[in-house]
DNA sequence: ATGCATGAGTC
DNA sequence: ACTCATGCATA
């Protein structure tokens, strides 16, 4: 695709002064890949080095696997990358055991309609324990750079942590209207409702998740705050979209268990650490230009959905004249479609369907199971 | 809280 | 060209 007009964006250095902000620029199909010519006339420059937004390519290389733990990866997840140290073995040697297949149940060939995406909520009330066994999760991540106790006060009232604040979270959770995913879980009879140790059920993700989030919340963290801390706890930044996607069980199940054990730490962390100094190591950060985001009208917004009803993937001809019909740049239904398909493999359905109610597209039966919590949220 | 976007790793 | 993890920008 076109990535040379994708990625030419340019790095600016930290101490560039130049701002251009371009507030209500203009936002409608301005193709960046054709407009090579154009300059960047519809970029947006960020002068503001943001936080170093490769961070989390240490995390996903790894992560790649993508085997749907519930599917049957033998090894689940290893990942979990140092520092910015760019000399690790282990990136290797991931890459290769990863994507082991992808989940042999919602494989459909061709574009039938969904496929098994619900996959999630196995809910086998087992506490499966499996993959996972032994990688080093639980370790540390070395830390060059910056070490230690990330994470900042939050100003913002609260300063109190206990540490025995664990409250219990035993809570509801008889059991939900699940389906039966096909849980591949095997060996190890797993008892021992641990945190990192074993593969969590979706429950226990769910559980976890609003635990996190009370307890964030009255600790007065704000999901930015756990975001940064992370990154200079572990070594690992992530933004409050991901905190918040997290709570809010909208990611997949794989990356839900994957950042549930850093999540824990830091809720261990935040409650023990409590005059922590605070020290917040600023890492150099980079710019680089991306693409205005596109707002599509409402009504456009329409047709896509009635051809994703139709076609959850779309071949690059249909990509094309349904772009053309619609005016939009190839490229962005392009887009749009597979982030379409990403958020129906997501845990909780968008609106928060109601227990009972699924199915969210007409013919549509796998649609991710509900899940009936709907948190206020902050 | 979410929509659109980027990129690495795959197929 | 797709999937996935992730995030900037925005409603």
């Amino acid at each position: 695709m076109a990535t040379t007009a994708s990625n030419h964006y340019s790095l600016l250095g930290s101490g560039s002064s130049i701002v251009h902000a371009e507030p209500g620029g203009m936002q409608q199909a301005q193709s960046y890949r054709d407009a090579q010519t154009l300059v960047q006339s519809d970029y947006t420059l960020q002068s503001n080095g943001h936080p170093l937004s490769h961070a989390h390519q240490w995390i996903t290389a790894l992560s790649h696997g993508d085997g749907a733990p519930w599917a049957s990866s033998p090894l689940g997840q290893q990942d979990i990358k140092p520092s910015v140290q760019p000399s690790r073995e282990e990136l290797h040697s991931a890459g290769s055991l990863q994507h082991q297949g992808r989940a042999p149940h919602l494989v459909h060939p061709g574009h039938g309609n969904h496929h098994g995406a619900g996959a999630w909520r196995n809910t086998s009330n087992a506490h499966l324990s499996t993959m996972t066994s032994s990688n080093g999760q639980g370790l540390l991540y070395s830390q060059p750079s910056f070490t230690v106790n990330g994470m900042i006060n939050p100003g913002t009232g609260q300063s109190l942590h206990h540490h025995g604040l664990r409250d219990a979270h035993e809570d509801h959770h008889s059991d939900h209207g699940h389906q039966p995913p096909p849980q591949p879980q095997q060996q190890h009879q797993g008892h021992h409702e641990h945190s990192d140790e074993d593969t969590p059920t979706s429950d226990d993700l769910e559980q976890f998740a609003k635990q996190f989030k009370q307890r964030r919340i009255k600790l007065g963290f704000t999901q930015a705050d756990v975001g940064l801390a992370l990154g200079t706890l572990y070594g690992n930044v992530f933004s409050q979209t991901t905190i918040c996607r997290f709570e809010a069980l909208q990611l997949s199940f794989k990356n839900m268990c994957k950042l549930k054990p850093l999540l824990n730490k830091w809720l261990e962390e935040a409650d023990s650490s409590s005059g922590s100094p605070t020290s917040i190591d600023k890492i150099a950060a980079q710019g680089r230009k991306r693409k205005k985001r596109t707002s599509i009208e409402v009504s456009v917004k329409g047709a896509l959905e009635s051809h994703f009803l139709k076609c959850p993937k779309p071949s690059a001809q249909e990509i094309t004249s349904l772009a053309d019909s619609l005016q939009l740049e190839k490229e962005v239904v392009r887009v749009w479609f597979c982030n379409r398909r990403q958020k129906e493999k997501r845990m909780t359905p968008p609106g928060g369907a109601i227990p009972g109610t699924e199915d969210v597209y007409g013919a549509s039966r796998d649609t991710p199971p509900h899940l009936g919590v709907q948190t206020p949220v902050q």
